[in-house]
DNA sequence: TTGACAGTTGAATGGTTGTTCAATTATAAT
DNA sequence: ATTATAATTGAACAACCATTCAACTGTCAA
């Protein structure tokens, strides 16, 4: 048996069968979710925000949101170990980046699906 | 004070300012968080590609991801909130389709973001 | 070296969330 | 009417997660 969870029999096994080939590897779909769970934070989403408008240190980036540097740095490791963001020590200061030139883009077409 | 919960004042506050302006309305920013709160789960991600290939009722969809029809319908109707999907009744059966064009195209910058 | 500041870290806490389970509705077939 | 199947629903449970708090490291200035 391959479906041991599921509490049913297919309706229309020949869907079933002809989708099935087509659905992603796991792997790749943690991967995804992954992605998207780091995203789904408005916090995160703030953060690559501001960074898209200019390089900042933890300290102003606190600032500019509104929060304390240890919540910030929290996320800004989430983002870091997520690949979007990279950081760059100078002085006292710890100056973050971008990484990921493709995260502009995929928060415009979200902005598209939200503004229908 | 603008800033209650900030912990610490600017480094560059002429940065701050210069961002500030351009920073996005907290509603939008909700929306685009919830939006993605939505992609990431591996299960609905399971559920929406497999809706780009073919419109299935809850059954199929079931056993093709090899869960129970409630976790199934439960986690339809995050995606039905989210207008990512559509539902019509047919007989017995309930048929599931994407709703929205923006879903593939945001799957594949992700996944471009992810083979880097 | 002492004090102040920038940033990080780990534990704790409160809130959120995905799946399971049991009960329920609705439709179709006998 | 009765039985069976499709789907939905709400409660419960466990796992996960964002922020807070306190302690800590590292750097600069005096």
């Amino acid at each position: 048996m391959e479906n041991k969870r599921s509490d049913c029999e297919a309706t229309n096994l020949e869907i079933v069968e002809k989708v099935k080939p087509n659905m992603p590897e796991m792997n790749m779909l943690y991967d995804l979710s992954d992605f998207f769970k780091v995203m789904g934070d408005s916090t995160r989403i703030q953060l690559l925000w501001a960074l898209e408008e200019s390089d900042m240190c933890v300290n102003d980036l606190a600032v500019l949101l509104n929060m304390t540097k240890s919540a910030v740095s929290h996320q800004l490791k989430v983002l870091k170990t997520a690949k979007l963001v990279r950081s760059e020590k100078n002085g006292k200061n710890v100056y973050y980046s971008l990484n990921d030139h493709h995260v502009k883009m995929i928060l415009e077409k979200a902005l598209e699906h939200i503004n229908e």
